[in-house]
RNA sequence: GGCGCGGUAGCUCAGUUGGUUAGAGCGAUCGACUCAUAAUCGAUAGGUCGGGAGUUCAAGUCUCCCCCACGCCA
């Protein structure tokens, strides 16, 4: 890759503050985003990998309603708890902020106002219900009674789950809050801001036109809200709520907006960036401008996001419209990776019915790096993607313990027992060498240009076959027959393959960052540069050179803990 | 209903701008080896590429219709 860029810019879907996120929301974003971070990172690019807590909005407040917590300290608690299972998973973020946060509430108001002195922002006088029990004005969703269309008790105010119906909530018959059970609701008045994206459509149009390079899955959907219908619409950016960012000008208050906030949509991708500010201020980084306003050193950088496709519409249009409608030099995203749906065993993954593995869970029972491994290979990239317990078992099994893991359990164990815990010398290399060197530079060059593409599964496979080159060579030369009649070309043999040892560590850590640290540990070497030449890096570990025999790597996943877990997470079914 | 993504070996999936006998991993069967986490390596079997029509010298790969699954509908 002659291209390839030296500063890379990366943000992952930003996940809401509301409970602890399922192995699909994992893969759908942070993960393959990390993998990404850490496979530029050890090709020596400078990166700069952002996440954050998505804070604002009534799901929150209610959440924390029912703990009995402030809504502040409620979202504080649950940051820690997020922020310490992404530590878990091995996700490197350079810093995990939080929406809610100091720079977060400027730049929103300050995007806010540049988009009202550019006139995309409108006042518009619109109608909603108010619950007078609730003292608040409810989002649609939070207003149920019954569907005029079929008769359905529990029909929401924008939709009937029974008969699909789209309604408005005023169409209801008995209409209560969600929140208190309350019918005494009324429809009030009130006043709120709208981004005119429908004025930013042909620029959004030529840009996504552009794009052809990126994921069909994130074009398609980009385009279909463009020309559907009538077109991009233009949305409402505040709330009637309290938490959230007051909507002010940033250089004062906004007349007639008073106790209002800025619709959590508006001001979460904001947060991209702002999140680049709280880097700074932890004394993590001293210019984060350098990274997003291209007037000021971030002209080169290339910056990626990754997300799930539920969150393709506000990456690729409103976002934007945001960035573009400032006329202001901040930087645009370059390449946005989209993810399909991983589903659980036949069906989707419920957080309401405890349905699939969530990713405190899966901490418990496993280490991340069996997690990692299994899902990155095995990510929804071009259409959803399936979880079986079989799958994993079986996946995790062959790949991690049978072709990795025992590859470098029976080649240090052979050295320990026929010569030293040391690398051998003597003997030299034959043809057979050389076409392991040969298929290994070739095998890398596919990798490399995967992982330089996103190309997930590809990476996976590409570097799987590289684990499988080193036990295909083993087996052809079979260092414990030769052993017997030419020790010294034994040694040259297990001098290659425990060189090999620490190449697979070198290329595994993106996909598997904690096995990968312990076999550089075992194998007494913090030399961890990229293989670029298979042929040098294979005499990285010199004649003499000590090192430990390793435990089992990777401990295979039983019959019985499949059982166990299967049914432990299958959750309530009906 | 509209739109979107798919429907390729038992399973999970690849298949570039249409071009010789449709590929991989797993699983299965057989064999080799015995250093290793009963691991590894090799070989074999297995598909009328959802169905139908069409364009073309040539279609899994383009066009139209239909069927099925999943998702979205602000």
């Amino acid at each position: 890759m002659s291209s390839q860029a030296k500063r890379h810019l990366i943000t992952s879907a930003i996940p809401y503050i509301n409970g602890i996120k399922h192995l699909g929301n994992l893969v759908g974003s942070q993960l393959p985003a990390d993998l990404f971070a850490r496979y530029q990172r050890a090709r020596g690019a400078e990166v700069l990998f952002l996440c954050a807590t998505d804070e604002h909005g009534t799901p929150a407040e209610l959440a924390a309603a029912k703990t009995g917590k402030p809504v502040a300290e409620y979202c504080a608690d649950m940051w820690e708890v997020q922020a310490k299972i992404a530590e878990g998973f091995g996700l490197s973020f350079d810093h995990f902020g939080r929406s809610s946060s100091p720079q977060n509430h400027a730049l929103t108001q300050h995007f806010a106002q540049r988009l009202a002195e550019e006139g995309l922002i409108e006042e518009i006088v619109t109608e909603q219900v108010y619950s007078k029990a609730d003292g608040r004005f409810l989002p649609d969703r939070y207003v149920e009674g019954t569907c005029p269309n079929c008769g359905f008790d529990s029909a929401r105010g924008d939709q009937c789950d029974n008969c699909t119906k789209q309604l408005d909530p005023t169409d209801l018959i008995d209409a209560r809050s969600t929140i208190s059970g309350s019918t005494d609701l009324e429809v009030r008045e009130t006043r709120h801001l709208f981004l005119k994206q429908s004025k930013m459509r042909d620029t959004l149009d030529n840009w996504i036109n552009q794009k052809a390079d990126w994921p069909v899955l994130t074009t398609s959907i980009a385009k279909k809200w463009l020309h559907d219908g009538d077109g991009l619409q233009d949305r409402g950016i505040t709330r009637d709520l309290d938490w959230g960012v007051p909507v002010m000008r940033a250089d004062g208050p906004w007349p007639g907006m008073e106790g209002k906030v800025f619709y959590v949509w508006f001001d979460a991708p904001i947060e991209y960036i702002a999140c680049a500010g709280e880097w700074v201020e932890a004394g993590k980084g001293s210019d984060w401008e350098r990274w997003w306003r291209t007037d000021k050193g971030a002209d080169d950088v290339r910056y990626t996001q990754f997300m799930g496709k539920d969150n393709v519409p506000f990456h690729t249009l409103s976002f934007p419209a945001t960035i573009m409608g400032s006329n202001e030099p901040w930087k645009l995203v370059d390449y946005i990776k989209s993810f399909n749906y991983l589903n659980y065993d036949g069906g989707q993954f419920s957080t309401s019915r405890g349905r699939g593995v969530f990713m405190d869970q899966a901490l418990e029972i496993l280490p991340a790096d069996y997690w990692r491994w299994w899902l990155l290979s095995n990510c929804p990239e071009s259409s959803d993607a399936e979880f079986t317990w079989d799958g994993f078992q079986g996946g995790v099994n062959k790949d991690l313990a049978d072709v990795l893991g025992n590859f470098i359990s029976r080649v240090t164990k052979f050295c320990n027992s026929k010569f030293e815990p040391t690398i051998p010398a003597g003997g030299a290399w034959g043809d057979r060498e050389e076409a392991l060197i040969q298929e290994l530079e070739s095998r890398l060059r596919a990798y490399e240009a995967h992982m330089e593409a996103m190309e997930v599964r590809k990476s996976a496979a590409e570097l799987r076959a590289m684990w499988a080159a080193g036990n295909e060579y083993l087996q052809d030369v079979a260092p414990w027959s030769t052993f017997k009649t030419d020790p010294d070309q034994a040694a040259a043999q297990i001098r290659l393959a425990l060189n090999l040892i620490r190449i697979y560590a070198v290329l595994s850590a993106p996909f598997i960052p904690t096995a990968a640290a312990r076999v550089c540990a075992d194998m007494n070497t913090l030399d961890m540069a990229w293989p670029t030449d298979i042929r040098t890096a294979l005499t990285a570990l010199p004649e003499g050179h000590g090192f430990n025999v390793p435990d089992v790597l990777f401990a295979k996943i039983t019959d019985d803990q499949v059982a166990e877990w299967s049914e432990r997470f299958a959750g309530t079914r009906d």
